[in-house]
DNA sequence: CCAAAAGTGTTAGCCGTACACCCATGA
DNA sequence: TCATGGGTGTACGGCTAACACTTTTGG
């Protein structure tokens, strides 16, 4: 049977925050494709072709429980990706018929960026744990397919959010955080550092961020207060961004 | 033959900007596939089946040529919508298989906005020009599909952009503008009236926008400065956007 | 001379930015 | 007691927001 029509899929690039290392982790899947060639070109974003009968932010959920095993991830649909030759090379081809068992000439693909709790990722409930990695932004050039250049608008789609509170950048944090590590989570995301006093009067007017009775325990200096997020005071101060750029 | 996956379509909300009207209008097709229902379901905006072998940024500048005659559009991916039901009626169904000559099960469709100049867009350069009609956003309810959520994508991401210049606003304007016109635009678009003088003392900073040594003729009323737009420099003000909404 | 829209300045409060030192803890 | 990162204040300049009257033109 001839196809037609491209193939649609969905791909996920999921972010995690590293608090410790203070760096922006991508989750990405390791195939075996390509013997002889260095680089990253057999590392790819986790993803699916959409079943006929599936709404595409479904297929991408499924897609991250599979993954990580977790439920109503913080998911955002940000581009799709069609050039007709964004499958580069016959291995790429090969593999990704051996892999969803068609004929594949063309695969039209939504992109989806993930927010997850890193130390919640648990690999041991994916089905494919032993293929799956962390890695920085970094080390994520030259990537299977098209996926290197998907990161980049993934990187711009997530600051751009971030900038306008259109995704909750606290989705990255666990619930109980310092102020350090969200402002070195602000910093990865926007890509500059930042003025500690100054994020911190900026911090402290956003009713969201709420600090807690409670400090960090066994570190080796000023042990830090712990803040938590409120959702709802977020969702609110949503409404009053106004201004734009000159 | 039995179709195993999806049609992909994309489809174009093409907004131009009325001055005289201080209106932001919006481009739709119409049909006649619903005889008695009354609305706008015979709306739609104007889209096409993605052809095997385009890609898709390049069907819709196909679909803007064959609709205005423009080239070169300034057109933005902001979404793709994939509910498997959102051809809602065996109507529209019916329509889209003696539209496209094929059999349609499911269509997910990349949606794009466009900016024109509504001056610039000459009907007669169409080849479906007697049915093509300008609508204000407040008359675009209940279109067909689900293309008024698909507007409603639009509106956010025009918004959005603009908020963080990620699109220019002026492809909506005449070369010369006066700022009254320009603050209606954003205005338009922003959703909120400001104030006038506080509106004039931002835009002198912009540096992009740089009046002319000409004024408006043939008004009842004191003749409006006119300005024009520095792309260049609009591209240089883009870099010193930092600062995010607490 | 009237109607219509253009054009213009000041004040008060808030925000962004630049910058350097003391504090609490575990080892 | 030392190393480590936590925590804090001030001053300046620029931005936002609120607010009302005069000017220029065509009719």
């Amino acid at each position: 049977m001839a196809q037609l029509i491209p193939y649609l899929s969905v791909d996920c690039v999921v972010f995690g925050f590293d608090a410790e290392r203070q760096e922006l982790n991508i989750l990405v899947y390791e195939r075996e494709i390509f013997n002889d060639r260095s680089g990253n070109l057999n590392l790819k974003f986790p993803g699916s072709i959409v079943p006929m009968e599936d709404d595409l932010d479904d297929s991408a959920q499924k897609v991250l429980f599979e993954l990580t095993g977790l439920k109503n991830v913080c998911l955002k649909q940000f581009h799709a990706f069609g050039n007709p030759d964004r499958i580069k090379f016959d291995e790429e081809k090969k593999w990704a018929e051996r892999h969803y068992g068609v004929k594949i000439d063309r695969v039209v693909t939504i992109a989806y960026y993930a927010l997850i709790r890193i130390d919640k990722h648990n690999p041991e409930q994916s089905r494919i744990r032993d293929k799956l990695k962390w890695i920085t932004h970094d080390r994520a050039e030259n990537m299977a397919f098209d996926h290197s250049l998907i990161l980049e608008y993934a990187l711009a789609a997530l600051k751009k959010d971030v900038l306008l509170k259109d995704v909750n950048v606290f989705e990255l944090l666990p619930p109980k955080f310092t102020l350090a590590q969200l402002q070195s989570l602000y910093e990865a995301v926007m890509g500059k550092k930042m003025d500690k006093r100054n994020f911190r009067k900026k911090i402290s007017k956003a009713s969201y961020i709420k600090a807690l009775d409670e400090k960090q325990r066994g570190v080796a200096h000023k042990p830090a207060l712990l803040f938590y997020f409120d959702k709802d005071d977020f969702e609110r101060s949503k409404e009053d961004i106004n201004t734009f750029f000159v």
